[in-house]
RNA sequence: GCCCGCGUGGUGGAAUGGUAGACACAUGAGACUUAAAAUCUCCCGGCCGCAAGGCCGUGCCGGUUCGAGUCCGGCCGCGGGCACCA
């Protein structure tokens, strides 16, 4: 063999780390652990350049780390479960288990000519009955600790999927999957209790250091806390049991500026009322026909009605407000009741304007006098106004001084008492599918709701399904919904709702800790592995599956499941930016546009010689046809090559653009990589270079250079001085024995990235043993410091010149030569010195 | 509307407050070759200049500093998240 030949050397070294089973996970008491661990993939059938990019930025970090003495766990696994499998099993007929199961194969057969240091020995799938059981005990136990309830709720229904759909779920008012406007319904559902650990998970944000800032203030941003006050306006005319209505309000202060009560159509005000009022059940129906969608709440106009009932201030007994019911209170924020204050919030404004209610001002702009308002006036809670109805403290006082004031009056007049709420609603987790973890109960006639007994467990999907109607065909199976009760033994009904897919994703890192076992986890292995050193994934992910599992880590706790240390079972995240590619696109005889793949392009044209349009770079989708296939990127050019350029050019956090130009300059580089070794190979033991101890330094450098650039996860950078360090090799005028150790180094600094070029250059220049097992360089200090230094001299901020002078030399010397300098003589021109700047090592600067 | 982030050559991007443009892509010029492929070398922010060199330059305006791509204030533009949450 001659030249760089990745379809032989890629093959034989896989084999050689299979065989020595280099990547299998050990718990090691002599070796501290690291857990590096990427978001898992939905087993579509097909890798695409996205997976690359994630699992080669894990595979430098696992890799890495291996290499500088820690016992790695590096797992895979599948997100099984979901949609698509029963999509495909009604368009093409069957089964979505041997879909996915099919699907799983393939994928697994295009990962592994990767060359990822993957433990594959742990691998599972969340379909797998033996995955998905514990899943179930686990929700037994939860139920127990009351973390799991039944409510009757209003859900988001998606038409088109027919299940319900989480909040999050709901992007723009569409099915995040379906795209299908969504309704609303009312079902019994099944919860998990996270509204218990609102607080905690806001909270305990400010610990997750080594998570982007971007994610932790959009978690913030979601559970969305409020501080405000609750207090109870007295009726009158209300039905029995409505003696009192309770309102929520961050503006306590605006208190004496409200001007009506309003209450959702939902509360159970209205519920009452609508059985007696034939106008307020007409109304109230409006109201829930309404969609939820951006559009439909966007258009939608502020509606009321006034329900005739009054309520007393709790400022003043001789002052009654009305009582509307409105459609835009929502029922589970809050106590599902407001008290409306016009002049300073935009929505009460409206529906005041549209009723013909006042609209006091309670506060005027600091030197402002009061007058009617045309528009709401609402400034920002830190800035200072000036009260005219105002009750608690200063005249002049900002927002907040006055919110707290208010809650303190309230308090100490015992007529309210202050209250933090949060936006965060509980997660709703039944679905009416089929290709999901079935919940594990049964419902019995006698017993009521009762789990299943956890020897029963998994509860298992039957096979034997049909998909050629709409609807969950658990719900319509013959046999396995009719059960008896684990409890009293009598006909019972199975639950035929099962678990949204985002469950099986919050709780698979704690499973690969113990993968197998015949419990959820294993608390030796738990706590020995746990938690995740460095997570990596999309940052598409970060309020649903990443807020699942940190509520689902803390439940898994409560269960005994989880150590106290595995709350937060994240220590670090990384989001990594996407794979794109430009989009080449001609237009129809209608206009329409008619999108080429890449292959299919050259120069800008067509075979047949028409020239494409060409669209900026997006995000590789099947739809726009920008989509490059990792198999012929593979085929091609040989996986370490994918894996160069994935690494390449851009920062990992930010979208990488594929080109194909960039992708032979890879090949290329490693190519050029591969001859140098093969060259230095071939050379008599006796070549010797004037050199080396130029090239020791150099070699230094890069060890030093590049190590800093995969822990920083710059690994671009890291690939810049792996360009140039190769540069200085090649031209380098070395001895043989050193050329080949400067060698041996790059193979070990490369073999993070591209593990079988390296495994190849290593062995070439008689490496012992695996790259994989070395352990990792470490430079010489002493090679790091270079014994002069250029020191770049300005003049007024302008570089005039340089010198290079000793490292070590004293300030008041480097300041005598800086000022000899020539072209220093010539520009200062015989001007004084104002002031001479020496900031040794670095710079000098002469002011004039 | 509210909350974030980002603006550097033709392009992707480097740059602890200290020589702006590392490294790479594209373009151009050249070497080798009968020729092509492959490989290699050089140039590559703008303006002036034969050159040496000079002037300008990190979205725009201002400030702090001996020194600002970097820090501060204000604008403009782009991107993202949330959005009837009382």
């Amino acid at each position: 063999m001659s030249r760089y030949s990745p379809a032989e050397i890629e093959p034989k070294w896989q084999k050689a780390w299979d065989q020595a089973e280099t990547f299998k996970a050990k718990r090691d008491p002599q070796k501290p652990k690291y857990y590096v661990l990427e978001m898992f993939p939905y087993p579509s059938g097909r890798i695409h350049m996205g997976h690359v990019r994630n699992y080669t930025m894990g595979d430098v970090v696992a890799r890495t780390k291996a290499a500088q003495g820690f016992s790695v766990l590096h797992p895979m696994g599948w997100d099984a479960f979901g949609m698509p499998a029963e999509n495909a099993a009604m368009e093409r007929g069957g089964h979505p288990k041997d879909w996915t199961y099919g699907n799983i194969a393939d994928m697994r057969g295009q990962m592994k000519p990767l060359g990822l240091s993957i433990d594959w020995s742990r691998e599972f799938a969340t379909c797998d009955p033996e995955y998905y059981g514990q899943q179930q005990a686990m929700f037994i136990d939860m139920m127990e600790k009351g973390l799991v309830y039944r409510k009757n709720a209003v859900v988001n229904w998606d038409p088109v999927d027919m299940t319900v759909l989480a909040n999050e779920q709901v992007i723009d008012g569409r099915g995040w999957r379906s795209n299908a406007l969504v309704e609303r319904r009312e079902l019994t559902q099944w919860f998990f209790k996270i509204s218990d650990y609102s607080a905690e998970l806001l909270s305990a944000l400010d610990g997750l250091k080594d998570w982007p800032e971007k994610v932790r203030l959009m978690q913030a941003n979601w559970i969305g806390q409020s501080r405000g006050l609750q207090f109870a306006f007295a009726t009158k005319g209300a039905p029995a049991g409505f003696e009192k209505i309770e309102v929520y309000t961050t503006r306590p202060d605006t208190l004496m500026g409200a001007s009506f009560a309003a209450i959702s159509p939902d509360h159970p005000l209205a519920k009452t009322l609508e059985t007696t009022d034939a106008k307020i059940a007409e109304f109230v129906a409006e109201c829930r026909r309404v969609g939820t969608s951006a559009e439909a709440l966007e258009t939608a106009e502020k509606k009321g009605m006034d329900t005739g009932i009054r309520v007393v201030h709790p400022l003043d007994p001789a002052w009654e407000l009305p009582v509307y019911i409105a459609n835009f209170i929502l029922m589970d924020y809050g106590t599902g009741a407001i008290f409306g204050c016009p002049a300073h919030d935009a929505r009460d404004f409206e529906f005041a304007t549209k009723y013909g209610l006042a609209i006091p001002p309670v506060f005027v702009a600091e030197g402002a006098e009061e007058d009617a308002l045309t528009e709401p006036f609402v400034p920002m809670k830190s800035e200072k106004v000036r009260y005219i109805r105002g009750f608690a403290g200063e005249a002049v006082q900002t927002g907040e001084a006055a919110i707290a004031a208010a809650i303190t009056h309230a308090e100490a007049n015992g007529y309210g008492k202050g209250m933090t709420n949060y936006r965060l609603r509980d997660w709703g987790i039944s679905r009416q599918r089929y290709w999901g973890c079935p919940i594990p109960v049964v419902h019995c006639p006698e017993c009521g709701i009762v789990p299943e007994k956890k020897e029963n467990l998994p509860v298992r999907l039957p096979d034997d399904v049909s998909f050629d109607q709409p609807g969950n065909p658990l719900d319509r199976h013959p046999t396995w919904r009719d059960t008896r009760c684990p409890a009293c033994g009598i006909h019972a009904k199975r639950e035929t709702d099962t678990m949204d897919t985002f469950v099986d994703s919050s709780w698979y890192y704690a499973r690969f800790t113990s993968p197998h076992a015949g419990t959820p986890t294993v608390m030796e292995d738990a706590d020995y592995w746990m938690n995740v050193d460095q997570y990596i994934g999309g940052i598409e992910h970060a309020i649903l599956h990443l807020l699942y599992s940190r509520f689902f880590a803390r439940a898994m706790f409560k269960t005994g499941h989880l150590p106290g240390k595995a709350i937060e079972p994240f220590n670090a995240l990384f989001t990594q930016g996407m794979v794109t590619h430009e989009i080449y696109m001609t237009r129809d005889a209608n206009g329409r546009p008619v999108y080429h793949l890449p292959e299919d392009v050259t120069e800008g044209k067509l075979a047949d010689g028409t020239a494409v349009e060409v669209v900026p770079s997006a995000k590789m989708s099947k739809s726009k046809k920008n989509v490059v296939d990792p198999m012929n990127i593979i085929a091609a050019f040989g996986a370490d090559t994918a894996r160069w350029f994935v690494l390449s050019d851009s920062p990992p956090e930010r979208d990488v653009e594929w080109t194909a130009s960039g992708a032979e300059a890879s090949a290329k580089h490693l190519g050029r990589v591969w001859t140098l070794a093969h060259r230095v190979s071939e050379m008599p033991e006796t070549h010797k270079g004037a050199a080396d101890d130029d090239l020791r330094r150099a070699t230094a450098r890069a060890v030093a250079d590049v190590t800093a650039g995969i822990e920083g996860f710059a690994f671009n950078k890291s690939i810049a001085k792996l360009y140039e360090f190769t540069g200085v090799l090649s031209r380098a005028d070395a001895s043989r024995d050193v050329l080949a150790e400067s060698l041996r180094t790059l193979a070990q600094l490369m073999s993070p990235m591209t593990p079988h070029l390296a495994e190849e250059v290593w062995a070439m220049l008689g490496g012992v043993g695996l790259v994989a097992n070395a352990p990792w360089p470490k430079p010489d200090p002493a090679l790091l410091v270079d014994d002069n230094v250029t020191l770049p001299i300005q003049i007024n901020g302008k570089r005039r010149a340089e010198i290079s002078v000793p490292k070590d030399m004293p300030a008041d010397q480097i300041e005598k030569i800086a000022l000899a300098q020539e072209d220093v003589v010539k520009f200062l021109a015989g001007q004084p010195v104002k002031k001479l700047i020496v900031v040794p090592g670095r710079i000098i600067n002469v002011v004039v």
